[in-house]
DNA sequence: GTCTATAGAAGGATAGAC
DNA sequence: GTCTATCCTTCTATAGAC
């Protein structure tokens, strides 16, 4: 393969990137895409066959982004707390990055389901299960945590730090009218949630 | 207006509301809702002149039940926490019978930005604000709530109520392979959520 | 490998009969 | 008010020249 021709390649997958994180796989034209990358439709499909082809190529790559990224830090020997401190700090800055990322992921899962048990079976739940366990054995009695309440927790972690990347449109809508800046609210998040769930937790 | 003629709006209404609450503005097909509600696409046209029109009353419909809802609890003469915890219990309640409704109207909201103009002139925040601070002025002193973290509160809130029906795809995916049963998680999240709050504000 | 031109399918919208 | 038939635009995809 060519220099040239990785760049092309590389330049419609950009693109395509783009287009897709803004209007979704309904949304998004071919068109669109091919303008964004400065050249014509046909490319887009002398490159990748379909339409399809195209998308999946891009949902791959940034779902596994999304998950790879963060699983790692579950074997690490930190305490819970340092954990959870470390995952907001991480994780937010990560959307920050990618402020679109988690409405285009919940959208493509939404729109087709077979791809959530593709994602599930990647991951070793049951190793990641237990190693949590045994890390955090004694934390877990501790801060009162139970076999119950851990998912509970671990939706309530994610949904501290993904929803208002969900919501900005509305969020950041309300603080201009209320005279906050919404920048000034995600930078102070990371170290609000991380105490907001410590202190949640801590009998 | 007859009552026959009634009765097939209500029924295109109706169609209509399921199939673009499942699919989104760009994912809905006219024929989708005909054949949802036992009638020919030309008829579609005949009560709603356009797709767009038809979208359009059913996004006000539902956008206005989100939102008024939910308003008024915040006039009546609660203590804070009573609040929080009646919000929980009511908003998680409203979201079991309307499970689709948040990743809906974020998705329109995305698509269409004039859309959160409209919905945040209609409501009066500047009332709603000092409403807010002059009943719970003391119970913010003893929370330790501030004019900073006001939004942060806010949005965790909102966060921990939504974000289950957001991801729902994601998280009953995966609470099946670790033997939860996602509805059971939903019925314990009311008051689980609602003590998380509590617990992290109180000093 | 890249382009122009166009085929072909899908979907929104309308005409016209009943 | 409701239906069938059809128009017209939009969009994906391919053919064929360079």
């Amino acid at each position: 393969m060519s220099e040239n021709e990785r760049q092309t390649e590389e330049k419609i997958f950009e693109s395509a990137t783009e287009v897709f994180l803004k209007k979704g796989m309904d949304g998004a034209r071919m068109q669109d895409i091919a303008n964004h990358a400065g050249i014509n439709k046909a490319l887009l499909h002398y490159y990748y066959r379909t339409k399809d082809h195209l998308f999946n190529a891009v949902f791959e790559k940034i779902a596994g982004q999304m998950f790879k990224k963060f699983a790692p830090v579950l074997d690490e020997n930190h305490s819970l707390e340092e954990k959870i401190r470390f995952f907001f700090q991480e994780h937010i800055s990560f959307l920050q990055r990618n402020p679109r990322l988690p409405v285009f992921l919940i959208n493509e899962l939404n729109r087709n389901p077979e791809r959530i048990k593709k994602l599930i079976k990647n991951l070793d739940i049951n190793k990641l299960w237990s190693t949590l366990e045994k890390q955090h054995k004694e934390e877990f009695v501790k801060y009162n945590i139970t076999k119950e309440t851990i998912p509970q927790l671990m939706t309530s972690i994610a949904a501290l730090s993904v929803f208002p990347f969900m919501a900005k449109a509305v969020i950041s809508g309300l603080m201009e009218k209320m005279g906050y800046d919404f920048n000034a609210y995600l930078e102070a998040r990371k170290k609000f949630a991380a105490d907001f769930v410590i202190k949640a937790i801590t009998k």
